[in-house]
DNA sequence: TTTTGTCTTACGGAAAACCGTAAGACAAAA
DNA sequence: TTTTGTCTTACGGTTTTCCGTAAGACAAAA
């Protein structure tokens, strides 16, 4: 089993379950933090003492408080961690439930595991932790039906440009100027028109209003 | 200090170390559910029996699950508790950290205390425990102020029902209409059109969609 | 009751978005 | 190279939204 892990989690309820689930699996030692730059430290000198960490358990989203940070968000923990020690397996702890916003963690984050804070996470989190020893990766089967169930219309890279232009305030008739700029493909008014009406029809909206909530909602723009 | 609580959380891990938590304050009895309904037959039977619990804590979303519920929500449990127990004291513990509903809680539930899953919850915890045991209300500071401060703009009742009949996908054009239904006072199109430009301009925003996604986000509507 | 100021409504022109159709571009197959 | 089918673009008319102005309603003060 792995005999050592760092956790990174600010909510100290959090922090302090996930203490005791360590404890019970007889983890030798657990460190724990409450901040990101923190984590990162202690990856560093733990690598550079020649005693690094097998794996790093740790939160997405990170209070702001006065203690400023380098590292503001879990993904620029994990992209640092990687950097410094490529072999450490990696599990994030983390509320997130958008199957997009997860999915991109194992795609471009390559993590090893996914528990969700939910109903079973702390039983969830020692599955995770043995199925991680064993060099497989723990995703949730949930997540992948959710993207092709929810997901059940996919947006191009267009798609989620002209959504995001819109939230920012631009008009629609301005956009096709600014998808010119970025070199994107269907770039005309009659797309932009089109694509719109593509996107609200799959998924039964009728005002760009609910377009817009929905793509925000999903973690898409 | 308070004898008998009840904790009413569906995350296994929240649940941990709330257990935890009152367990340092040395409570003589703590109870724990994952379920809303299970929460209300205890605080039935302990009335009951002429055991009350003193102190409700309890999540406000509980993920659904194959055990169907009939009360689905933390402020349902909420109610019904009041129902059989008026003088039961009720601690929110949750992560929900958007101003106007934390301030719901308190003006139409009644709340004693609010903790919101974050940084130093679990101090923050215990102490809201000794504060609602001392008949004073736990109310964060932090609250009063965002409220004050981020809703800069004050949504009128006819604000609300025009961004969420927009967000239901009405046309503006019909709204009027709708709002004559409702009985609704400044309900031409030309209240609506300027109300709308009111709350753009206050927020700094120019289309509605971004003014839907605020208010979604607010939980406004 | 009259006056005054504010809020609401009505209206009309301009801008933007919507929608259908036709023309054009482009790639795969013949 | 030609053909075919699909995707993109251009265009024009209609609807909706936007925005300024003026008229009307209403309540408080004189």
């Amino acid at each position: 089993m792995f005999k050592k892990i760092l956790i990174a989690e600010d909510q100290q309820s959090a922090n302090i379950s996930l203490q005791k689930t360590l404890h019970d699996l007889q983890i030798e030692t657990t460190d724990y933090v409450y901040y990101c730059d923190h984590a990162l430290s202690w990856i560093k000198n733990a690598k550079r003492d020649d005693e690094p960490y097998d794996l790093l358990i740790t939160d997405l989203s990170f209070e702001p408080d006065n203690n400023t940070q380098v590292l503001e968000h879990g993904t620029d923990l994990i992209r640092e961690a990687r950097n410094v020690h490529p072999e450490l397996k990696v599990i994030v702890f983390s509320g997130e439930n958008r199957p997009s916003v997860i999915d991109d963690l194992f795609e471009n984050l390559n993590i090893d595991g996914y528990v969700r804070k939910a109903r079973h996470d702390a039983d969830h989190l020692k599955q995770a932790i043995h199925t991680v020893y064993g060099e497989k990766r723990y995703q949730p089967s949930a997540i992948k039906q959710a993207i092709r169930e929810e997901n059940s219309f996919e947006f191009t890279t267009v798609d989620i440009t002209i959504v995001s232009l819109l939230y920012q305030g631009e008009m629609q008739k301005n956009i096709p100027f600014i998808l010119k700029q970025r070199q994107l493909k269907p770039c005309s008014l009659s797309s932009v028109e089109k694509r719109l009406n593509i996107m609200k029809e799959a998924l039964g909206f009728v005002k760009n209003e609910q377009l817009a909530v929905y793509c925000k909602e999903k973690g898409l723009i």
